[in-house]
DNA sequence: ACTGTGACACAGG
DNA sequence: CCCTGTGCCACAG
């Protein structure tokens, strides 16, 4: 069941962002050693674990990468938008909710 | 081994 | 702002 290294890396990191902020996969891809492999932390997320706050992984373009209308996309933007989290026209302002990483 | 695909990102136009 | 092409990395068939 042991998930490769880049995968849990990304999952810890998930574990970490705080509430009411968001982190990008390419940021989780960064901060996990592999700045070009921001595909595969969506790969990962795809594999999440629900315990975690994934909801606050989001697209380099502060917009939701999952189909708008689904189950998926609405409780996701639900949950951020009950931690404080502000949609202007789909999308958030990255500036002020990213998250500065682990370290 | 090769091709297609994807919860991505960035440069151009 | 939009849309498109290209680069990227790993998985599935």
């Amino acid at each position: 069941m042991a998930a490769d290294n880049f995968t849990s890396a990304v999952h810890a990191l998930v574990a970490r962002i705080p509430r009411g902020q968001v982190a990008t996969y390419g940021d989780l891809a960064a901060y996990a050693g592999r700045p070009r492999a921001a595909r595969q932390a969506g790969y990962a997320m795809h594999r999440c674990p629900p315990a975690l706050p994934w909801h606050r992984v989001i697209n380099a373009r502060g917009a939701l990468s999952l189909a708008p209308g689904t189950t998926g996309y609405l409780t996701q933007r639900r949950r951020l938008e009950d931690e404080g989290v502000v949609f202007i026209g789909g999308r958030v302002e990255l500036s002020r909710y990213r998250w500065p990483g682990p370290g």
